[in-house]
RNA sequence: GUGUUCGUAGCUCAGCUGGAUAGAGCAACGGCCUUCUAAGCCGUGGGUCGGGGGUUCGAAUCCCUUCGAGCACGCCA
């Protein structure tokens, strides 16, 4: 379907043609006099030195075409040469009537694609930390985005599952446990089917190990050689490896799911631990890595490049694989089984250099072919309210589990009075509420920007935050109960033209729709998704208060009234379904 | 040092492919519930868009310069 501003542009580009002017000035915008016009066309001022005429006197040429355009009524010209105009309402009401019958609204979408978005990323044995909020909550709904898009979409985790931390673990593990099955290299037999540790010690284990390798080289070395053996394939090693994965990650299913985030692949660094021999040898034979310093490289420098560009570095120097080798081992390894047209990343944004070496590595080997997009979203650190760094009270790193309960309690606490629901629900409502603040919190915001974490203003659910817009939509799913509860189909009414500057407002902003999600997903920026619902919930919330739907008497204009809202309300849903919550009915 | 991101109201942030009077939310103050959920709506106050220069009919937006902050710059991830 056709973009509204499209759609008048047209006209008004007909009608300075038939002036004798260019086409493409005819091009109109959403006015930034909301108090003049609705509709606004600079074309006149554009054109003034093309033709060497004032802009008065070319708005005075267009003006009469433009007021035979059936889109726009009211034409004015102010000066310099502003053509304003609005919307004629009949062909706004139409336009409606066309996006609630489209599939999407009408939103037109581009050839299918097939896209990866890497996000997520946590380690195995470290608990969700806030710094994992932001992955998982932005690339879900880049994910998201994606496939409302029409795209085939696959969210892989990319699992840290592979490195030192790992040989850390066990080393931690055979400290304390060195009678363990695991550790007895004669042994041939089955190994247990229960792990011999817990989450909750595992949890512990891994910050212990982490400190001790720091102060002593022993313990360090132990830990390099445990590494070592679980990669080259120490039965023991890595049944033991293969306990702490499984334990590891039914606990992150947990708290992903405690955030609606999913994942189709769970793949990890250890995934492509076999094909990086292969992967290494190709860059080799094909002449692209050579030895630097020790280290095996590639070099990622271009001409245009006003900065300075390390190589990218392939191996180590003492033959190691590092997160280089592993990363470009699974650009290949996804090119092969699942060939992407676009793979989208989301850490943290410190790592731009380096996923710019790593892109320019895998296009320059040719691990992707010409056409395979490869993108990195850098998104800033999460804040408390000093600018720095969110920590707990006591100092220490927030884990995300707590904070999330942190915000249902706080939630469920302002929800219980005053409100006539059973406990369940209650619960069950104010988690719903509690994830659309920590998601919209998060969301509002430039991905690339650090922002503040500030839980007393995401639970003060005031203004531009995720349970006002849950709290607009349980409005209209009110009402529209109500109005069906009168036995009549909400379905089969219809939109009608606006008689109200509210009601023609809350019109507006619903064109806006596919507009915006384009630019959304161009930028893949889901800012904009939040901005286009607060500005909808809005316009909602003033056309609410300015009109009786219930008591209206007039059959058909409630009718148009219902209509409307429906069509809002399943924008307002669509939009907070991509951000990734969902709101309740009641609340 | 090189590169990069940024600096907008007391606070948190939009706006940045140049357009008219720079917008929200919070905080402050004042109105609006016998009527569809007041988690709402309406209104008031609050700004040298870090500073300076340039391009332009027109600059928060583009260019240059300067000050200030964050981040990254081969064997971590």
């Amino acid at each position: 379907m056709e973009k509204i501003l499209e759609a008048v542009g047209k006209e008004i580009s007909q009608a300075f043609v038939d002036a004798g002017y260019d086409a493409g000035l005819g091009r109109v915008t959403w006015s930034n006099r909301p108090d003049l016009c609705e509709l606004q066309c600079n074309g006149a001022m554009a054109g003034a030195k093309m033709y060497k005429k004032a802009p008065m006197m070319i708005a005075n040429d267009v003006l009469e075409g433009i007021k035979n355009c059936k889109a726009v009524k009211d034409v004015e010209i102010a000066p310099p040469g502003f053509l304003n105009m609005n919307f004629d309402p009949d062909f706004l009401a139409d336009y409606l009537r066309q996006m609630a019958e489209s599939d999407r609204f009408g939103l037109e979408t581009d050839e299918k694609k097939k896209i990866i978005v890497d996000y997520g990323g946590p380690n195995v044995a470290k608990p969700l930390h806030v710094g994992h909020l932001r992955s998982a909550v932005i690339g879900q709904c880049v994910k998201n985005l994606c496939r409302y898009m029409g795209h085939e979409t696959i969210g892989d985790i990319h699992l840290g599952d592979w490195g030192l931390q790992m040989g850390l673990v066990i080393t931690e593990i055979k400290e304390r446990q060195p009678d363990l099955i695991y550790f007895d290299e004669s042994y041939e037999g089955e190994y247990p089917s229960e792990s011999p540790v817990t989450v909750a010690e595992l949890e512990e284990i891994y910050p212990t190990a982490s400190g001790k390798s720091k102060e002593d080289e022993d313990y360090k070395a132990k830990a390099m050689e445990a590494t070592f053996k679980l990669q080259s394939g120490v039965r023991g090693y890595r049944a033991l490896w293969k306990h702490i994965l499984a334990v590891s990650v039914a606990d992150l299913k947990r708290n992903y799911d405690d955030l609606s985030v999913d994942f189709e692949l769970w793949k990890g660094e250890s995934d492509v631990h076999d094909i990086i021999p292969g992967m290494v040898q190709y860059m080799k034979d094909g002449g692209y890595a050579y030895i630097s310093e020790g280290a095996l490289v590639v070099d990622v420098k271009e001409d245009t490049d006003t900065k300075e560009m390390p190589p990218c570095m392939i191996l180590k120097s003492d033959g190691a694989s590092l997160y280089n080798t592993t990363d470009l081992a699974t650009i290949m390894d996804r090119m092969k089984n699942y060939a992407p047209d676009r793979m989208i990343y989301l850490t943290d944004k410190r790592q731009n250099l380096y996923f710019e070496q790593v892109f320019r590595c895998a296009k320059k080997t040719k691990l992707i072919g010409e056409d395979t997009r490869l993108d990195h979203i850098g998104f800033g650190t999460v804040n408390g309210t000093d600018g720095h760094a969110f920590k707990t009270r006591e100092g220490g790193v927030m884990r995300l589990e707590n904070l999330i309960k942190e915000i249902n309690d706080k939630m469920y606490e302002k929800m219980s009075d005053g409100r006539d629901m059973s406990e369940e629900e209650a619960r069950k409502t104010s988690k719903q509420i509690a994830l659309a603040a920590i998601k919209y919190g998060d969301l509002s915001n430039q991905p690339s920007k650090d922002y503040i974490f500030d839980i007393d203003k995401f639970t003060s659910f005031e203004g531009d935050t995720g349970p006002y817009i849950l709290y607009t939509i349980v409005r209209i799913k009110s009402i529209l109960a109500k109005y069906a509860e009168t036995g009549r189909d909400v379905s089969k009414a219809v939109i009608t033209s606006p008689d109200t500057k509210q009601q023609k407002n809350l019109m507006l902003e619903i064109t806006k729709f596919s507009t915006m999600m384009e630019t959304a997903y161009e930028e893949l920026a889901p800012n904009r998704i939040c901005a286009f619902i607060y500005d909808l919930a809005n316009s909602f919330n003033g056309f609410y208060h300015e009109t009786k739907i219930m008591t209206e008497e007039d059959e058909a204009k409630q009718a148009g009234y219902i209509a409307l809202l429906s069509l809002c309300k399943n924008i307002l849903e669509t939009g907070i379904e991509v951000l990734g919550f969902t709101a309740p009915d009641k609340m």
